[in-house]
DNA sequence: CTGTTAGCGCCTTCAG
DNA sequence: CTGAAGGCGCTAACAG
């Protein structure tokens, strides 16, 4: 069997007409009970799918939603499609997946992809410094909803946590262990918004507690263990080398905690680390490591709640409602002098 | 701007007709260079996009491919669609995730959804007992390919590892460390194939050194951390305890060393630990773990490029192709006795 | 080189 | 209650 079975088929072996098939099967009233049982109980022995495509089509809804990350397999990025996943389809959605590799013309690129296939909205945690490009989207009139890395645009919706909150939160913590030199490794440019307040996070707790802040304890790298390794050897460098380090990224704290041992120094004794994002892998490691939980999975159902109400509001206006969620500390002993009790 | 422009519109304001519109927009040869240009520049000025959706109804092919997984995020199943994606797009494709969460039924209603969207391809990592609903699928002529989790049907393509070997070689280094009572701990029903075969090279393994099959040592466990502590529990309520655990999961392996040490138990010296898929965190934790490497990334690239083939293959003819990748062994401080070098 | 026509699969008026 | 006709956006013959 090639030939896919479409309402006419059905139609014709009941001799009947398509429109008739089709109310019988969309549950229109104006068709006897007799036919439409007759309708269904052939369409199935048929093997009879609907066209989604056909549907979309005339309709002008796709029901598919557009979702671009920097990268799909990490833990975080993982999370978040599927707390996304698990709130949309109930609803009939399926979710398209991107990958922009952290690149501005990628993502553009997807951006292009994701409209041509008639998405019904896109969900983007950005890699992008401008925004101009995203007024092609609006314009389109596709609802758009930033998650994690977004822009502040007017019009459009974004589901974050309080980056400059957790910035806060991380340095504080640091602080209260007694560390005075704390440096800061931003794991992205500062035109992408939750590096840049992580980093004003970081930098009022250091005023609010009467510690400069210095520059040169500032570095930027990629989101890599290796680039960790690489910000330390820079760091200590320095002819005031740091005791307290936050990053944000957990990948890179890792480089950072690795590099550090190699050096022979002591976790937390001599310097204290730092990361962002509660990777799990933080939790198991060597030293289990002090982070930042955002909430990953909760922050994809968020996204997908902030959609759901905004095609569901009457008119379908553009709301640019801005969730913000609490971040959570995480202690853990690569922060905390006095030793925790023996962990696992 | 609401309404989304077609070649119609830009056809009315050249005065021209939606065909010609049509042939200047896709390199059809027929046609003057003046008005092509022409068509360009109105197009462009009018910010026009393709729909896709109408293409796909007109040409039968979305362009869109399914991939089931049971999860999307772990590492293993976000870097095996990492391969997919980065793979397949420069040929256009997308994909559309869908996760099973480990149950047949939600599978099944995946699957129906994909077809109906008209998928061209269904990548599937299975998590069913039975086939017979896969006959569904290439009934509708809808190519069907499984990694890793596969199900052997003819005229169905699979990208896995060779588990069974994967299985040999962890039980046969266990072996060779100088355990003589090793258990296996199945994270999922051997109705799935991997897991049988996995269990099938542990069993082997045993065979061929002499070491007594015990039913007692093997236990089945869903693929979580706590169910690992709880196999350690019922393994250690046991008469003869075991010196060696194979767990066919990283996640349920991970929890079995935390019970152990938790019991007070010294790893490797008391019991050596073998996990599967090396997942990242192995490598990190406390005590880093042995495990079995799957390649997840390259057995997405490979998936997609079977694709490619079959569709690109004269006359598109189901061709079964069975790629089989080679697991490799990593050998971490979870098995060796005689103390490696100090990590990190 | 360009216009006309038909159709992909479906739904939705409008008649009957 | 059911049939006929039109259209969603696009392409592919077939004419001219």
């Amino acid at each position: 069997m090639v030939k896919k079975t479409t309402i006419y088929d059905i139609a014709k072996v009941l001799n009947v007409t398509a429109a008739t098939v089709s109310r019988a099967l969309n549950g229109n009233k104006n068709i006897s009970e007799a036919t439409r049982k007759l309708v269904e109980e052939t369409a199935a022995s048929m093997n009879y799918r609907p066209n989604k495509l056909a549907l979309a089509l005339k309709s002008g809804k796709s029901n598919n939603i557009g979702v671009i990350v920097p990268r799909i397999n990490t833990n975080f990025f993982g999370s978040v499609i599927r707390g996304i996943e698990d709130e949309l389809n109930p609803s009939g959605y399926h979710i398209i997946i991107c990958q922009s590799h952290n690149d501005e013309t990628k993502e553009l690129n997807n951006i292009e992809s994701l409209i041509n296939l008639q998405v019904d909205a896109i969900f983007m945690s950005t890699s992008s410094k401008n925004s101009k490009q995203f007024e092609k989207i609006l314009s389109k009139n596709i609802p758009l909803i930033f998650f994690d890395r977004k822009k502040t645009m007017s019009g459009v919706s974004s589901v974050t946590i309080d980056d400059y909150s957790g910035g806060y939160m991380a340095t504080r913590h640091l602080i209260e262990q007694g560390c005075t030199r704390i440096a800061h490794l931003a794991s992205g440019d500062f035109a992408i918004e939750i590096f840049h307040d992580r980093h004003e996070g970081y930098r009022q707790a250091l005023i609010d507690n009467g510690i400069d802040y210095r520059e040169e304890y500032v570095i930027h790298t990629r989101s890599s263990i290796s680039e960790g390794k690489a910000a330390v050897t820079e760091l200590f460098a320095l002819d005031e080398k740091p005791d307290g380090i936050f990053s944000s990224s957990d990948f890179v704290a890792l480089g950072v905690i690795q590099e550090l041992k190699a050096r022979g120094l002591r976790i937390p004794e001599d310097v204290s680390v730092i990361g962002f994002a509660n990777e799990p892998f933080t939790d198991f490691q060597e030293l289990s490591m002090s982070t930042i939980d955002q909430f990953p999975e909760q922050m994809g159902r968020l996204t997908a709640k902030v959609f759901l109400e905004q095609i569901e509001s009457p008119g379908m206006v553009q709301i640019d409602k801005k969730v913000v969620m609490k971040p959570e500390l995480i202690i853990r002993n690569s922060t905390i002098k006095k030793k925790l009790a023996e962990k696992i």
